[in-house]
This record gives C-alpha cells, sequence and structure tokens, in this order.
DNA sequence: GCTAAATGTTGAT
DNA sequence: TCAACCTTTAGCT
C-alpha cells in the first residue's frame, strides 16, 4: 500500500522488468479491455513515477497511467503467470516475467498532454532529483491551512500520506495544528530535508521505517511492525520519547497522529 | 472465522 | 458528505 516511496520503488523494480522490451497487456476482469488491446504488443521505453503516479510511455506516443489509491496491488513474478483470480486489472506480460495489477484508482491510457495535465496539479515530489521545495514554500507560507493538512495536498507535495505525514511532523517536533503561515522558512527547510531522507530509506526498503534506533524497543535485527513508527497508529500508547499520551483526531479526512508533549501547538 | 479499518482519490449527491 | 474501488491485515471471537 502506496505512499510516494512504493510508486518510486515500482517504478524501479518495473523498468529493469519491461523497459525496452515487448510487452503483452490483457485485461482478465474486462474493465481495461480497449486499453490494453491497443497498448498491447508495443515497447516499454520509459517508466516515470511522480508522486503517487505511474506512467508507463510505450511506443507510438501513448502511456498508461496507473494510480494504485489506497488498496492498488501490483504483484510481479517470473516463467509462466498463474491461472488469473480475483478482480485482474492489467496483467503485462514480457517472455520472461508477468506483472498484475488489481484494485488501482487510475488505469487509463494517456496521450502526453494528459500526463502533462496531471503533473501541472502536482506540486512537487521530494523523491525526484527535479523536486523544488521553494514550489511548496511559496503556498505553505501563504496559507492558513495547518501544516498537516498541507503535507496531505498533493498540490502542495505530491508523494506524502497519511504515514509519513504523522512521521514527519513528530520528528520536526512540529504540531500538526500550525498554520502554514506561521512555519518558518528554516523549519520548511528542514522539514523538507528530512523528508527526502525519510523518504528515500523507504524507497530502498521497500517500507516506511521513521525511528531512529535509540527510539526502538528492540535494538537489534529487523525493525518490527511495532517499533517502526513514532506516532503513526499508536493513538492512545505511550510517546516513544516523552511517555505522553498519542493523541489522534481526523485531519484532511484522515486519521491523524501526534503527541502533545513533542508537537506542542 | 468475522469485521472493521487501512499507506488514496474521484465523482456523484 | 459519501460511496466506490478491492485487498490485506489487525483485532476480535
Amino acid at each position: 500500500m502506496p505512499e510516494g516511496h512504493t510508486i518510486h520503488r515500482l517504478a524501479r523494480d518495473h523498468g529493469a522488468l519491461l523497459q525496452g522490451r515487448e510487452v503483452s497487456l490483457s485485461s482478465p476482469q474486462g474493465r481495461f479491455d480497449a486499453g490494453a488491446e491497443l497498448l498491447s504488443g508495443r515497447v516499454l521505453e520509459a517508466i516515470e513515477p511522480y508522486g503517487k503516479h505511474l506512467f508507463y510511455a510505450f511506443e507510438g506516443e501513448v502511456l498508461l497511467h496507473v494510480h494504485l489509491g489506497l488498496y492498488g496491488k501490483w504483484t510481479t513474478g517470473f516463467g509462466p503467470p498463474p491461472l488469473p483470480r480475483g478482480a485482474l486489472r492489467v496483467r503485462m506480460t514480457t517472455g520472461d516475467a508477468w506483472l498484475d495489477l488489481r484494485g488501482p484508482t487510475a488505469c487509463e491510457v494517456y496521450s502526453p498532454p494528459e500526463k502533462a495535465a496531471v503533473l501541472a496539479r502536482l506540486g512537487p515530489d521530494p523523491l525526484r532529483r527535479d523536486g523544488d521545495q521553494l514550489r511548496a514554500w511559496t503556498r505553505i507560507s501563504r496559507s492558513k491551512a495547518p501544516i498537516g493538512q498541507l503535507l496531505m495536498d498533493q498540490a502542495v507535495l505530491a508523494g506524502i500520506g497519511n504515514v509519513y505525514r504523522a512521521e514527519l511532523l513528530f520528528r520536526a517536533g512540529l504540531s500538526p495544528f500550525t498554520v502554514g503561515r506561521d512555519v518558518s522558512q528554516g523549519t520548511w527547510e528542514a522539514l523538507w530535508e528530512d523528508t527526502r531522507t525519510v523518504m528515500r530509506a523507504g524507497v530502498k526498503a521497500g517500507r516506511i521505517v521513521t525511528t531512529a534506533r535509540e527510539d526502538r524497543t528492540r535494538v537489534s535485527g529487523r525493525v518490527s511492525r511495532e517499533d517502526s513508527h513514532y506516532v503513526y497508529r499508536r493513538a492512545g500508547r505511550e510517546c516513544r520519547r516523552c511517555g505522553a499520551e498519542v493523541r489522534t483526531q481526523v485531519m484532511a479526512a484522515r486519521n491523524l497522529f501526534w503527541c502533545p508533549h513533542c508537537q506542542p501547538a
């Protein structure tokens, strides 16, 4: 399940399997029959991640646009693909590998202008080399909205989701209720740099781990699910740093988590 | 074994 | 504001 780190990881992994290859597409579920037929048999030229969006560029100036949403998932394997089970929106195959897509919010054929239109409404992506923190700062520094809402707004920053929102604000010691225009530029720049650091680690590990070693219960071995977050989904439990009770409240239509002591209003 | 919630967004009401 | 998308998992029993 995807925030930006998952998308960038998929782009990398799928590139290794598909780039420069002729790809066959089908839609066993039937909901993408026309698109699969249009794209099938073309060479996959490039895969580009932006925020939570994936763009698969095929020869002939046509793209596959995928947004996983909350449930969407890719599974991959080598050799002959398994018999299709369940609601399988798209299957892509090369001679060697297969890739199955289930449950995406978006799976559609795009033209280059349609891709450009999506990019035009997204803020900078901290995982991209061209991610420009000043573009986000322009929005944040003028906004009366709380920073916990702004971080979730894909027009402000592309790729952050509910886990990173909670965890990044905790790491910054910043209250989610601080309004954008009250955030200092120095605080923002540090937050942006920390976002890049933490999300890059997420791409590498294939999961979100935001805790420092000294804040974990168990210090060696694989980081447990329990140990991988400071506040996300820890409502009512003790803050790892100070012992105060972690709080929760809906903000931007999602459950927000924070420590009232480490992130004072 | 069952239910609810979940790392997200869109489009209808 | 809410249903839809559709799967996985946590937390119950």
